[in-house]
DNA sequence: GGATAACAAATGTCAAAACCTGTAATTAAA
DNA sequence: TTTAATTACAGGTTTTGACATTTGTTATCC
């Protein structure tokens, strides 16, 4: 394995490490999945627009700047994001009629049948977590929780 | 912290949980160690490949598909990000004798300078992980260990 | 009320990169 | 020798980040 071979003893302490192994271990788990968005049409920012759309439709009505905040990365030019979700009729998009310099995003019918049918892949990623047990995986996102301050 | 709000309740169990809390944590980190490569007027990938490229001299000469076997994303185009690195002179590119189809890549001193002035970012990373103790940090280093197998 | 600032989104422009297809050169295999 | 496989690279399209500017709207100040 590629990643181990680089893993291998190059590190200043168990921090940087630590940083390294954070990184390597999260993008090789997500790279299976980032691979099946392809099939589905879709990018890896759309996705990451549309699940926002999605996780927050309870705090309706999104504008641009709601989702632009979420997105980690912070400089993402969500207006063109949507432009490109619109045209696949995956997002509506409409003026807000209390500030019509706000534009009201919503995630369509058919955006979310799009992440249900993306819900398969996304079971199969949970199982790439199946070496840990479950107080292993416990103890894990305690850690995360814990860096994360 | 916007992550929190997502990572707040919305997940199938704790397996699917840490994945999302693995992938955010670990993009959150890294997330200003590459806003640092900015300023040196490198991007994301030319830094990986200028690492793969200083981390495995020992086993020269190396190829462009050497190097793209060891980027996290397999469908980089590697051939035009060494371009750019070799338009800046961080790297050099010569025709390998004994099989004439390979090209040696190799980082220039130039380019080990980068890297060098670069180790001021990464140490600077290292200390994002400072809300764990030494004992935590070699547990979540053992976690993610076997989290790959 | 009217000038002005602040704001949200869209737009223009450029570079980096992923992605796809294909091709030329070279080497390996039949 | 002919055929197949490998390697790098080129052309082209699309997406995205980065940064600046513009347009329309709302808020603020006098």
């Amino acid at each position: 394995m590629t990643i181990e071979e680089e893993l291998k003893g190059r590190f200043r302490n168990d921090y940087h490490k630590g940083l390294i192994n954070l990184t390597y271990t999260a993008r090789q788990l997500s790279y299976e999945f980032f691979q099946s968005l392809k099939s589905h049409n879709i990018t890896e920012q759309q996705y990451n627009v549309l699940r926002i759309l999605r996780g927050f439709r309870s705090e309706a009505p999104l504008c641009i700047g709601f989702i632009k905040e979420r997105m980690l990365d912070k400089d993402s030019d969500v207006s063109r994001i949507i432009d490109r979700l619109y045209e696949k009729e995956l997002v509506s998009r409409e003026e807000n009629p209390t500030d019509r310099r706000l534009k009201t995003i919503e995630i369509t019918e058919k955006g979310l049948g799009l992440l249900d049918r993306l819900f398969d892949c996304e079971k199969k990623a949970d199982t790439l977590l199946n070496n840990l047990s479950d107080n292993e995986i416990s103890e894990l996102n305690a850690l995360l929780d814990k860096i994360r301050g």
